[in-house]
This record gives C-alpha cells, structure tokens and sequence, in this order.
DNA sequence: TGAATAAATAAGCAATCACTTATATAATGG
DNA sequence: CCATTATATAAGTGATTGCTTATTTATTCA
C-alpha cells in the first residue's frame, strides 16, 4: 500500500455525507434514489459521491432493471479498519426501517 | 464520536506529505526544521501542517529552547487504528538515521 | 410507442486546499 | 546588544472540493 493510494483511500472516507453512506451500507444494499432521501440530497450530488467512493474501490454497484444497487465492497483490504471507525460512529437518525414505514424503500422486481 | 470530528480527523491524516510526517513520528519525536530535511519542504509549509495536525489532535507539541519538538499523541482515541494505518506504509526512502549521519539532526542541550 | 423514472454527466460556482514568498516573533550565544 | 536560528503568521495563487442546475442516457411499463 502507497501513500498515493492511501491518500486517495481516505480523501473518499474524509467526508461526512459519504460516511454517512458508508453507515448505510455497512447494514444494507442501497441505490441512489433511496440516498436523496436518507441524506436529503439531491440525485446528482449523491451519484457525485458514489462516483468518488467507487473510484477508491469502497463501493461496488450492480446494475438491476432502472436500478444501480450499492454495496460495501467487503473484499478491500481496508474493509475491517472501515468497518471499525463506522462502528465508531452514531446511528444516523433517518433509518432504511423509516424509509420502508413510508413505502420508499425500492425492492427491485 | 461525531460525523464531523471523524472528517475532520481523517482530513488531517489524508495527505500524503502529513502521512509522512505522521510516519516518521510513529518512531521518533522531530521538530519543524528536521522535516523539512526529511520532506524537502519549506519551512512554513511543514509548519502549517504540523499546524494541521494538531487541530485535528493528531499530535502534541512541546518547546525546548529554540525548537518545538512534536510527537504523536499516544492518548488519542484513535491512535491505535492510526498506528495500525501507518504500519501499512512502506518506510520513507530518506530516513532519521541518514539524517544523523549528515549531522543534522537536532540534539537539544 | 411515449411518458415516467433512475442515474450519469456537464458546466459553473463559492469554499477550501497545499503550496509560495515575505515578514514577524522568539530564543540563543558571541 | 545584535546577528543567527527556529518557528509562526500573513497574503497570494492555482488546483481541487462539494455542491448547484440543466441535460443526457437508459430502462420500464401503460
């Protein structure tokens, strides 16, 4: 491991909406539309952030109909030291359960 | 510990010049005038980033006569997850000893 | 088909970044 | 006291950041 890469790795970490994501989906699989709303964000600046995670290969996305559905991507050698610092973190106060209380949750087929 | 401590931690630490820094005070205690040798950096730009750091808490620093000497700080809540990020990064080619060697490094009293 | 939906991309913008050079502050030692 | 040394601070600069709005691409389904 570089320091470039190193560097590049935590750039991605270093911000709270994307740790936010993060938090999200160290529990579930999510797609863009269900982050505007967990985030109360708009679709670009989310899909923005997706970008930035993926291209530090944080993130892993599969293509499922009108859907792009986003991972965690456990097979990083970082994936355990993410994991420890988002345990470190609250709880965001919107929940994916909220989002299903709404009927917002997206279930694909 | 809150979304935007934890970014502004990993702020401090992603830059592949502070990584250095850290990196080289993972094994000693250095002043300002040393890393420039080690970095090849103006004085003021190692300063700001010592500056950096230490908002962030990532270092203390401690006056002896003219030099400030910086060191890790041990106490912090995230040091061991630090340490184990710094464990990952090859050893910078330009070392403490070589500095030694040249007669430059600093002896206090 | 064609309207609706999901996502990506592009361009623009204010704020922040890591540096630079110049200068100020502070301590040492002749 | 004064020159030297170590560090901090200030102001300026080009590059990057995280957003915005507008538009494009792609998929679904009536």
């Amino acid at each position: 491991m570089d320091y470039v890469y190193m560097e590049s790795y935590l750039k991605a970490i270093s911000d709270h909406n994307r740790m936010l994501i993060l938090k999200y989906l160290s529990k579930d699989s999510l797609c863009i539309c269900e982050f505007t709303e967990l985030l109360d964000m708009t679709q670009p600046a989310v899909s923005q952030h997706m970008r930035k995670l993926k291209t530090a290969e944080l993130v892993t996305e599969e293509k499922r109909g009108r859907w792009t559905i986003w991972s965690l991507n456990v097979r990083h050698t970082l994936y355990p030291m993410l994991i420890h610092l988002l345990s470190l973190l609250p709880e965001p106060e919107i929940t994916v359960e909220s989002l299903e209380a709404e009927g917002k949750r997206v279930v694909c087929e």
